[in-house]
RNA sequence: GCCUCUUUAGCUCAGAUGGUCAGAGCAGCUGUUUCGUAAACAGCAGGUCGCGGGUUCGAAUCCCGUGAGAGGCUCCA
């Protein structure tokens, strides 16, 4: 017999060889058929693998991760053994469950291609092979016959990920027919796989690599239930009506003309009204913190960026340079503004008193981003970084990076994003040679990043081989209405740029020094940055950001005068008011306000012009009665002002 | 850049197998209506069907090229 812990800490005696799902149904009937994997001493297991020594257990159901991967990964073999019935010859590369769904990466052979429209024919052949509930089982084998196996079989992708592979621990799953070089675990069989959808077909490169032959990846979402099903498919509708592109237009927030350039945005008016109050905003916040803003042109000359080390990185897969008529001087759209704020740090000599010294501008930049890489505001290849250089002593650095890691702080609370990640970006240690600078160099400022996020008491995870070329980053990464990330406030750590600029200040010694430089930008980009505040909000900003506070909608023309009166009021108080004096019915005009996503409609009548009221409605509330007109224009007024107060506390 | 898909009026979309297929709703304009909390009624106007070639007696529809967009991959200073 051994023992089994349960997560209650309760102890239960099995016999040598139990499975998850023995245990499962010895505890009740309704748990064994929701639970999905079990975690053994911290490995997950398939449910009908033997259990053979004293253990730790969690059965794991759908609300676990665990639970649900296993369920995913399932799927997706039943998925490449729906493939290799349909697609003779097809050979399969990786078939990973993902954060919502799965997916196989398979190459169908020369000439075949899969599209979308072959999607339900799969999607049949797997309800089919579904309803055989065919077993999955496990099965370890030697390296070298499952070597043999794959090479015979001519199914290249597999042979080479055994190559990667330790002997000894190389598993194989089959069910029903197929059978698939698979680490695990898996269900108990085909069965529990009761609804699902194939979402689409994409190219891959094979192990993620541009120079390696591209593969067909088919994404699918697999759940117990129909009902499961229905729900996230209509979820990811409603997503997709968040997307800022669509609200962007909606609202008349910013547009893209293919006439004047893909990945190029321009700001509507109401769009550059929020973009500008975004940037006081920011801008005060700078202010306190000791910024001064600076200015710098938008091209620079070549020179600037062969001196920064950029364009040999970048150089080539960039906008091509541009060049003076008469002397052929070749001049770069700006890429990043650090160069100009080098150039503008040595207009005068330092000491170590000015140290700090922070320079900040909102710096528009232009990247020749793939064509295939842009992405509404979210990736564009004209762009304004609320971008700033900290030129700092190597004794002020942790004391400089914690205070930036305060003013994102400060954003990402105004704007009420609570659920970021915050990522160390470190260089790849098997890789040097894609970054610049020496070994010590790098060393002090990894250790920089790492000491102050944790007095910071960040949870941050560690990415090796996401720094930047010149130094490594700590990033704060959000994520869209379809769960995407993105980067958005970025602080990274620099003695290169002040090396290769000879950048130096005169130290209290009175000899020369070298000081460090810090690059940040709490938003990232202003496009970025708006993009995902229009996902996180469905358009409707705070009161204090948004383009339009209050509405006036008139019931008819009789109480035009009024309408207008209120208006000049809340003009005069510094309220962004609008009125409607279209001909409309006040259903009509409420419902177009809603759509707005105005933040306040004061619907005004005869009655109300008559009692100088308002008939307040707020937006997605509806109604809430009338008001006095001078204590509404007192309530709006204190409401924005206590926004703005609470913002920047 | 690569893979798959899409591209018809400002927006959302109809337009089997090429032949009154250039349409609808909303938005716009003009009238009528002066109205109490999420779409009043009527009329009018809007498109060389992304662009360029080709096949055909005939192309929105088929083929080739190209632009733009979507979902991915790669990339992201």
């Amino acid at each position: 017999m051994i023992r089994i812990t349960l997560p209650d800490n309760s102890v239960r005696e099995y016999p040598e060889g139990v499975t998850g799902l023995d245990i499962a149904k010895s505890l009740s009937n309704s748990l064994a058929k929701e639970v999905l994997s079990v975690t053994v001493n911290g490995e997950v297991y398939d449910l009908t693998r033997s259990i053979n020594e004293d253990a730790e257990i969690i059965l794991n159901k759908w609300d676990s991760e665990d639970g649900m991967h296993a369920f995913w990964h399932s799927s997706a073999h039943l998925m490449a053994e729906a493939l290799e019935a349909l697609y003779p010859g097809i050979k399969l590369g990786i078939g990973p469950s993902i954060d919502n769904g799965f997916y196989y990466d398979v190459d169908p052979g020369e000439g075949v291609t899969i599209t979308d429209s072959d999607l339900p024919a799969i999607e049949n052949k797997m309800k089919e092979l579904a309803q055989q509930q065919n077993t999955f089982v496990r099965k370890v084998m030697p390296k070298k016959e499952a070597l043999e196996h794959y090479t015979r079989k001519g199914d290249q992708y597999k042979v080479e990920l055994l190559n990667d592979l330790e002997d000894g621990t190389i598993s194989f799953y089959t069910h029903g027919n197929f059978t698939d070089l698979c680490r695990g675990p898996h269900l108990p069989h085909t069965g529990y796989i009761k609804a699902f959808k194939l979402l689409s077909v994409a190219g891959a490169y094979w192990k993620g690599d541009e120079r390696n032959k591209q593969l067909t990846r088919i994404y699918g979402v697999s759940f117990p239930k129909q009902k499961m099903l229905d729900e996230h498919l209509a979820m990811l509708e409603e997503a997709k009506k968040r997307d800022h592109r669509k609200i962007g237009r909606d609202l008349e927030l910013f547009t893209f003309s293919h006439v004047v350039g893909s990945g190029l945005p321009m700001w509507l008016p109401k769009g550059a009204q929020l973009r500008e109050r975004l940037e006081e905003f920011l801008k005060k916040v700078q202010r306190e913190h000791g910024y001064e803003q600076v200015i710098t042109p938008h091209i620079g000359q070549k020179e600037l960026y062969v001196t920064s080390g950029h364009y040999a990185k970048y150089g080539e897969a960039s906008f091509r340079p541009i060049s003076t008529p008469a002397e052929g001087e070749e001049f770069l759209l700006k890429p990043m503004n650090c160069p100009h704020h080098c150039e503008i740090y040595k207009f005068k000599p330092r000491s170590y008193k000015d140290l700090p010294v922070r320079m900040a501008e909102f710096g528009t930049v232009y990247r020749y981003e793939q064509s295939g890489e842009l992405h509404g505001l979210t990736r564009a290849r004209g762009f304004t970084q609320d971008d700033a250089h900290i030129f700092c002593r190597p004794d002020q650095l942790k004391e400089e990076f914690t205070k930036v890691i305060d003013i994102i702080f400060v954003i990402f609370k105004a704007l009420d994003f609570k659920d970021f990640i915050v990522q160390i970006s470190l260089r790849d240690p098997h890789d040097k040679e894609k970054y610049i600078g020496s070994d010590e160099n790098w060393e002090k400022s990894e250790k920089a990043i790492i000491e102050a996020t944790r007095e910071k008491g960040l949870e941050a995870s560690i990415e090796y081989g996401e720094a930047a070329f010149y130094g490594p980053k700590l990033d704060f990464m959000v994520k869209d209405a379809l769960g995407r990330k993105w980067q958005l406030g970025t602080i990274q750590v620099d003695y290169n740029l002040p090396e290769r600029f000879d950048l130096e200040y005169t130290g209290s010694d009175n000899q020369k020094h070298r000081p460090i430089m810090i690059h940040r930008a709490p938003f990232g980009s202003m496009e970025r940055f708006v993009a995902v505040l229009i996902e996180h909000t469905a358009g409707k900003f705070p009161l204090w950001l948004t383009p339009e506070q209050v509405v006036i909608l008139p019931i008819s023309e009789k109480v035009h005068n009024y309408a207008e009166k209120v208006l000049n009021l809340l003009k005069n108080c510094d309220i962004r008011a609008l009125i409607d004096l279209r001909n409309e019915k006040i259903g009509r005009k409420i419902r177009d306000s809603e759509l707005k996503r105005i933040p306040y409609l004061l619907v005004v009548g005869e009655k109300e012009a008559e009692n100088s009221t308002v008939s307040v409605r707020k937006q997605g509330e509806g109604d809430k009665g009338s008001m006095n007109l001078q204590d509404f224009v007192k309530f709006a007024k204190q409401e924005i002002e206590k926004q703005l107060e609470d913002i920047s506390k």
